[in-house]
DNA sequence: GAGTTGAAACATAGGCTCCG
DNA sequence: CGGAGCCTATGTTTCAACTC
């Protein structure tokens, strides 16, 4: 029990009704009342269960922003950006972990370029250029150990030159293995000089058929080889120190240079989109270095390093967070918190499964009363909430309005002048949006933002509750039209029945027979004979019925046919039967009972409209 | 759009390596 | 040198593909 006294101006009075009864609504476990000078509100519980406990989540990566980042670099007892990701985050395991080190480390290092090995009859041989830069290590050794280099290159289709150091320290172990000379760090060094200055002899054509593939084939040829000449000549000026190692957008200034000089010397436009292909390209080439990652303290300390991991985190794909987090309040509930808060003919609702925008999970409800007592004229009522709290200011600022204003209202039945817009019509609407991290338009909380991901589930929540309603409403205006039509027949009938009887001199006929089969009805009659009760269902509708049939009688029954059920309440006898009849057929009940006992006759599980009751 | 199904990845628990 | 975090095995959840 919580009780809470405020003080204030009431100018605003009904805004704060409105409040309370929105809140009774969403939280339809809780018995609210408002107590006020003069009068009082209260709002009485609509189930005794407690909403589903909510688990503890740890953040998703993607819902993160770099302050809570450096907080949580900071605060962590792990050491290892692996261990970071997996113990603080959900949803990251090894797998993830290491595919988000590696977008961070090419962020962070940069990735490395690999080039196309030359092909064996080319001049270039690594195998030569190895042998030469190996000294004092016995002939056969070298021969060994640049043979085993040169046909483990061969075997790629490119190379970085952390894959050349890899190679050559491969190269070595066999050839250790083999001629059991040792090959050291300072002639693995050598070699692996030796054998990046082959692979990278040719850069022009590599780089040319990068481009070529990248760009289309309306560009012309030589502007294509220009270009990739100058790209190539960016690669070449680097020392050797540097590995070809680069960011993605040290990349784009080398593109960009490249294709400014040619758009200012060759004449020829190089645009947005080849320059991003390009960089596709070749960035698809480029393998990631397998640096280990900075440790976690040294990424607390620098912000633009934990920059590029949030941009990492971000790049990466995660699985969804899971949802057990969320407390929706079920359809079931929606319903109940609706009906008992307005007076209304008929209630829809509809949950939908969680979804994601952002890292977080969230959860869209939704819920249409109709009809009764709710005011026909202007629009419908829009109620808005999140996480349970009706938001009350900025309605039209909010992704809600947007979503119903962009739903063809005629489709479910309602009004809608102008075919957009709000519908106008006795109905209210409510929205409920559940999330972890519910994305307002401000600060103030007053309207939910635009998130593409949250207005298309409040869409189909909303389309999927109307879709009930126009079905009530369908319904509503068959009954109706049946009901006219029975009402004339009605009085045309026992006239038409008087005429016929005069000019054919017989006896009248029973109309309410011939009515229930015009209007294709499910007659029910009663014959009594000698204590004997009989019950005639005819179905003279095109569908398969099973009326419930409750027969209530003054005194107990006996032969009661097959199916019925007996029940003794106050010196009345209930007798229940539940028949199937198929269309066009009829099915008889029977039972026996004293002359003089009264029967009365009850008949559930069709709708008035479509039932003639003749007992 | 809903339902189903198989697969892959994450979560969790318990021993071992490595940082401070 | 000590203790805490990292690494490996089993169960569960989510995702993607497919069909209606």
């Amino acid at each position: 029990r919580i009780e809470l006294e405020m003080e204030a101006n009431m100018r605003a009075r009904s805004q704060l009704r409105d409040y309370v009864k929105h809140t009774a609504v969403v939280n339809p476990h809780a018995r609210i009342e408002l107590r006020e000078p003069n009068g009082e509100f209260k709002a009485e519980r609509a189930t005794d269960r407690l909403p589903a406990d909510t688990e503890e989540i740890r953040p998703h990566p993607h819902g993160v922003e770099l302050g809570t980042l450096l907080k949580m670099l900071d605060s962590t007892d792990s050491y290892s950006v692996s261990g970071f990701l997996q113990g603080e985050f959900t949803r990251v395991g090894g797998k993830t972990a290491t595919s988000v080190i590696e977008r961070f480390n090419d962020h962070h290092y940069g990735c490395e370029m690999a080039w196309q090995p030359p092909k064996t009859h080319d001049d270039t041989d690594i195998e030569a250029a190895v042998t030469d830069a190996v000294a004092n290590k016995g002939r056969e050794a070298t021969d060994v150990f640049a043979a085993a280099v040169a046909d483990r290159v061969a075997e790629r289709e490119r190379l970085a030159h952390h894959n050349i150091v890899e190679i050559v320290a491969n190269g070595a172990d066999a050839a250790e293995v083999d001629t059991g000379t040792a090959f050291g760090d300072t002639v693995q060094g050598k070699a692996v000089a030796a054998a990046w200055n082959a692979v990278r002899t040719d850069l022009d054509a590599d780089l040319y058929a990068l481009v070529d593939g990248a760009t289309s084939t309306r560009k012309d040829d030589v502007v294509v080889e220009s270009f990739a000449e100058r790209l190539a000549a960016k690669f070449d000026t680097e020392d050797d120190e540097t590995r070809d190692r680069l960011t993605r957008d040290a990349l784009r200034g080398y593109v960009d240079r490249a294709a400014d000089m040619t758009a200012e010397r060759d004449d020829v436009s190089f645009g947005e989109t080849a320059r991003e292909n390009v960089i596709g390209a070749i960035w698809n080439a480029c393998r990631t270095v397998p640096d280990e990652p900075p440790k976690v303290r040294t990424i607390a300390d620098d912000r633009d390093t934990a920059s590029a991991l949030l941009d990492a985190m971000r790049e990466t794909d995660i699985i969804a967070p899971p949802t057990g987090c969320l407390s929706p309040i079920t359809a079931d509930l929606v319903r109940s918190g609706l009906e008992k808060e307005f007076d209304a003919d008929f209630y829809a609702s509809a949950t939908r499964d969680a979804g994601v925008h952002g890292g977080d999970p969230f959860i869209v409800e939704a819920g249409i009363a109709y009809g009764g007592d709710l005011a026909a004229e202007g629009g419908v009522e829009l109620l808005r909430f999140a996480n349970r709290v009706p938001l009350v200011y900025q309605r039209g600022a909010c992704a809600t309005t947007d979503v119903l204003k962009g739903i063809g209202w005629r489709n479910y039945g309602l009004d809608q002048p102008g075919g957009s817009g709000l519908p106008n019509g006795p109905a209210v609407v409510m929205i409920h949006v559940a999330s972890t991290n519910v994305p307002f338009t401000s600060e103030s909380k007053d309207a939910i933002a635009n998130v593409p991901e949250i207005e298309d589930e409040i869409e189909l929540a909303v389309r999927e509750a109307a879709r009930e309603l126009k079905s009530y409403l369908n319904k509503r205006q068959s009954m109706q039209q049946r009901r006219e039509k029975q009402d004339v027949l009605s009085t045309v009938l026992p006239e038409m029945a008087e005429k016929l009887a005069d000019i054919t001199e017989r006896d009248q006929l029973e109309i309410d027979d011939s009515l229930a089969r015009i209007m294709n009805n499910v007659l029910v009659e009663r014959h009594v004979e000698n204590g004997t009760v009989k019950l005639v269902v005819e179905n003279h509708s095109g569908t398969n019925e099973s009326p419930d049939v409750t027969e209530i009688v003054s005194a107990e029954p006996s032969a009661v046919s097959d199916g019925a059920r007996v029940v003794e309440m106050d010196g009345e006898w209930f007798v229940k039967w539940s028949p199937e009849v198929e269309s066009d057929d009829e099915s008889v009940l029977e039972y026996e009972i004293d002359d003089d006992a009264s029967f009365d006759l009850d008949v559930t599980g069709i709708e008035s409209e479509k039932l003639t009751n003749n007992a």
